[in-house]
DNA sequence: TTTCTTATTGCAAATGGTTTTCATTATCAT
DNA sequence: ATGATAATGAAAACCATTTGCAATAAGAAA
């Protein structure tokens, strides 16, 4: 697939610079179908580029967030986790977290349902409280398989 | 409305005692419908109640997030926020919050096909993933009318 | 290609919410 | 009333994340 990377107009318009780092760090998230922290992502970077510190991951990764094209959760471990908005590796899908293990499973059940109950409810929401709604997250707590 | 409170059972089941911090942080959640901080609730107490340190508030909410008496939650500003899980005060709600300004709205006019969704999906997750759900929660992220 | 402006980076130090330690206090079963 | 021990408060420790600043490099202009 040739052709600049689909966030790469994201950048110029807004007048940031495409840099390694971040080219780097967007290569790993679009690469994985999992919720990586900021340290996780630091070591995975620094295998192959040792020069980047951990700083740069975290500027990085807000500035992504910030441009919308990575989304920051918290799924209760003290520490952020990302992943990207849009990539073949990951659909929109929701999350149902193990309250007492922390396992987070990502589940697309239904998803195309959920979708049209949502489209609907965020347009109703978006008139009546005069917001303007970029995304969603649902989660879903209780006891996984093994915790109960 | 007399007789102990509903989270005494919880209590005793677990073999905790009820002391008087404990009282008091969750008399300020059930008087509240504000999602409070650790600091906010602290404060709280602490006009009535100066001997109670901020070390309990943060002890007594891990507790009552544990007996599933609250919800923890995090809107991105940096610390967590508290809420009952039932009270008068707390019907079931989901948020809507500013990106820019951190602002949250409790919305709980759901419509009925959100409700259905909802029953729906977590009944079916239930079983396909072998989860014992106890609740969910629900995110609507974007820009508030002050934001925009 | 070379130059120049300035956004970006790395390191170290600072921040700040939350947790831990430990001696003291208070709950509640006996 | 008493005793076992859960709970508490104060201070220190933790640790994910942010900030200050001098050095570096991206990308527009020449």
């Amino acid at each position: 697939m040739p052709g600049p990377p689909w966030w790469y107009g994201k950048f110029q318009n807004a007048g940031h610079r495409v840099t390694l780092p971040r080219q780097i760090i967007l290569g790993i998230l679009s690469r994985t179908s999992k919720h990586l922290s900021a340290e996780e992502i630091y070591l995975s970077v620094h295998r192959t580029y040792p020069a980047v510190g951990l700083t740069t991951i975290y500027r990085t990764l807000q500035l992504l967030v910030h441009l919308g094209i990575v989304f920051k959760f918290d799924f209760g471990d003290g520490r952020s986790r990302y992943e990207l908005t849009a990539s073949q590796k990951q659909k929109h899908h929701h999350h149902l977290i193990c309250r007492r293990c922390g396992r987070v499973i990502d589940y697309t059940d239904f998803i195309e349902e959920e979708r049209e109950v949502f489209n609907k409810v965020e347009k109703i929401l978006s008139q009546k409280y005069n917001f303007k709604i970029n995304n969603h997250q649902v989660h879903f707590y209780g006891l996984c398989d093994k915790c109960q």
